[in-house]
DNA sequence: CTTATAGGGAACCTATCGGTTACATGTCAA
DNA sequence: TTGACATGTAACCGATAGGTTCCCTATAAG
């Protein structure tokens, strides 16, 4: 899994926000992705395709329509493991920040 | 807290290991974290001030130097709150996304 | 006091990003 | 078959990101 194409596809509030729709309802098309949005369909399937690269959706033609998946297996891996990476010391590091803060030696 | 500076500080690769090298070693100054680095020491300052600014880094003067020290609080938040957030439905989203792929309706 | 060290600040450069407009393709429906 | 609809492709554009270079300030060490 390429993590770096993953935080760089979330880094972006409008892909987030794509994210959020698929997540309420999947299986939208690109049209039904585009309502609301005060974005052209191309910028739109722009966010999709950097998206789909991070696997972060996935997708599957019906006719003419292009339906969009939320796959959520890549969100949940990274961020278990950047909270298992960081939950061991993460108190420790409070405390040290804290001390620090307050002018003092941890 | 600020989830699109946070989302934004942890997009870039550099930033990552910055933070890594913190975790390894918390309270470490601007110096030490350039040791190794292939860049300079302002391109350096500029990864920690976007960290500072997304509050994943804080630090602290000590005479001429600045000492950093990693926050682990919004990280871990933000992980929290998407994994709660993506893991209601997670089951059900994979088996959609798994049917769709197969080339079945859901 | 002088000098080396740690860091700050600003101008500048280039590649990439997010977005647009314009046009092409493919598919459904009458 | 003809036209409307859903999407794809490509050229282009301004803003921003990441990085550098050059110079300045402040603290420590001799």
């Amino acid at each position: 899994m390429d993590d770096d194409a993953v935080f760089r596809a979330l880094a972006d509030a409008s892909r987030r926000q794509l994210l959020d729709r698929l997540h309420r309802r999947n299986g939208q098309t690109l049209g039904e992705l585009c309502e609301g949005l005060e974005m052209t369909r191309q910028a739109v399937a722009k966010h999709l395709a950097i998206l789909e690269e991070a696997n972060l959706v996935s997708f599957k033609r019906q006719g003419r329509e292009k339906l969009h998946f939320i796959n959520p297996v890549p969100i949940n891996a990274i961020a278990e493991r950047w909270i298992s990476k960081f939950e061991r010391g993460r108190l420790r590091a409070l405390a040290t920040l804290k001390k620090a803060l307050e002018g003092e030696e941890p």
